[in-house]
This record gives structure tokens, sequence and C-alpha cells, in this order.
DNA sequence: GAAAATTACATGCCCGTGCATTCAATGTCA
DNA sequence: TGACATTGAATGCACGGGCATGTAATTTTC
């Protein structure tokens, strides 16, 4: 297969904006009409969820902060956020009193449950995986 | 091949997001750093330009606005920022006076030329295209 | 042709984000 | 142990974004 030129390059990347883009809208919309989640809110769900396993339940901020694509301070109002919201609960760490455990309340268990068909099925719909291949 | 499986799709999203936002930040740090640019305001001079051809030269905010992938209203304020850095010139359209013409300046012209680069650049350094196929 | 609906763009408002800073806790080195 | 560096998390601040609205121009409807 040929290299790729400059204009192909920029234009594989356009596109692909184009589809997050999109795709992200739709999410957010969609979260936030039917269980009144954030779209970052809900990726911290995600990871708490344990939906990718070897995470999930009690985890430390930082842990937490490596499994998202926020920074650090956005990731501390999310969890805030969250922790008003009822969903999770903070717990202060023995072994590094810096640290800060956070895990889903069972409030928060529910609406992940809830949340996650939402979730999927946008996904399916806007048939992000047929229009974007991505290697992991 | 068999039909993805609801986590496989969720996966694929989150590798695509991270693949997004990482790139995304060092593109915006790169043109902020080298050339003054937010990423919003240099994907303007890029549709203005014309790298994609049968655009370029003098355009509607409304057709500028269907090739981006911002509101109406983020698109109108970015076009402001970047009249007033000089960078554009707005012209009033004669056919129809609500619409409004937008086109490269000099100025504007000879940033885009020197900002492309970097551009194009980063997103060979980040590999972009080899870690993910769209399908235009 | 006047009233109503629609369109193009700008603006007020609020919210989420990143950067820089702060504060407290821990680690390091003498 | 005491001084200094480092780390984990929260917060002040500014900025860009979307939604709702405003304003002017155009099209539609009767």
């Amino acid at each position: 297969m040929a290299a790729l030129t400059d204009v192909e390059v920029r234009e594989q990347w356009c596109a692909t904006l184009r589809v997050v883009h999109v795709t992200s809208a739709v999410l957010e919309h969609a979260l936030q009409a039917e269980h009144g989640l954030g779209l970052s809110e809900f990726q911290v769900l995600l990871v708490l969820g344990g939906d990718c396993p070897a995470d999930g339940g009690k985890m430390r901020m930082k842990d937490l902060e490596a499994k998202m694509y926020l920074s650090q301070s956005a990731l501390s109002r999310t969890v805030t956020r969250l922790h008003d919201a009822g969903l999770l609960t903070r717990a202060a760490c023995d072994m590094d009193r810096r640290a800060l455990f956070v895990e889903l309340s069972d409030l928060g268990r529910r609406r992940y449950d809830d949340a996650l068909p939402t979730y999927t099925r946008v996904l399916r719909e806007q048939a992000v995986c047929e229009r974007m291949a991505v290697s992991v």
C-alpha cells in the first residue's frame, strides 16, 4: 500500500473529527435527556463500573485519571458533581492520606446500569465501528 | 467477520476518544505555540484556504459552517477572532444582505501557509492514520 | 401588498475545561 | 531530625462552546 499524501492525512483526520463530534453530541444529548448525565460523568461511571475488567470497584483518583481523557482539575470537578448527585462515595486512603478513593454508590450503580444500554445503543446507531477502525 | 460485542463497541469508541483527545491537545499546543492559532481557528483557515478543493476563496458563513464541526454561534465568534487578528475579511453579499462573505486576507493566507506544515507534521508524528482508519 | 414564517448572523448567559496555583501529606537526603 | 523536593487533590481564573434569544433581511401565505 502506498504511503498517504499530506492531503489524505488531513482528510482522514477531518473525517475522524466529524464522526467523533457528531457521535459525541448525540451521545451527550441522549445521556442527558434519558439519565441526566454528561459525557464525562458517564465516562467516570463506565470506569468505576468496571466495563473494562481489571478496573472498577474502589479506585484512586490518580488511577481514574489515567483511564480518562480529562485533566486532573476537570476530573476533580466531575467527581465532585457525581458526589453531589449521590452517585459515588469518597473515602480517604489509610496508606496515603493525600489519596482519595472513589467508588460507585448503590444509586450510582443503578444509574450506570440504566445508562449503559443507551450508550451502547447510540454507538451502534451511529455505526461508529463500521465507519472507523482503531487498533487497540 | 463476526459482529462486535457490546463491550468491543465501547472499547473501540474509548480507544478512538483517546487518540482524538491526545492528538487534538498536541495539535492545539503546537499551533498555539508556533503560530498563535487555536484549533478551531486553524480549521477555518483550512477550509478557506481550500485544502479540500471545491472550497476555499470567498465563502458564505453558512457554507463554512457546513464544513465545520462547530455550532453557528461558536463559528461566529471564531470568525470574529480571526477578523480581529486581521486574518480574514468580511464582506456583505449583494444578493442576500443577511449573508456574510468571508475570505482569507493576505496575512491570513501567509499564516495558513506557515501553519499547514505544523498541522501535517503533528498528524504524522501522532501516527493518526496508522492507528485509525476512517471510511470517507 | 401586509402579516407571518423563515433564514443568516450576532450576542447574553451558563457550563465544562485546562493552566497555574495552593495546600496538605509524603518522600528524600544530609 | 530538619530542610527541601515531590505528589495528590482542590480551586481561582480565563477561555471556548452550546443553547436560547435578538435583530435584520428575505420568503411565503393569504
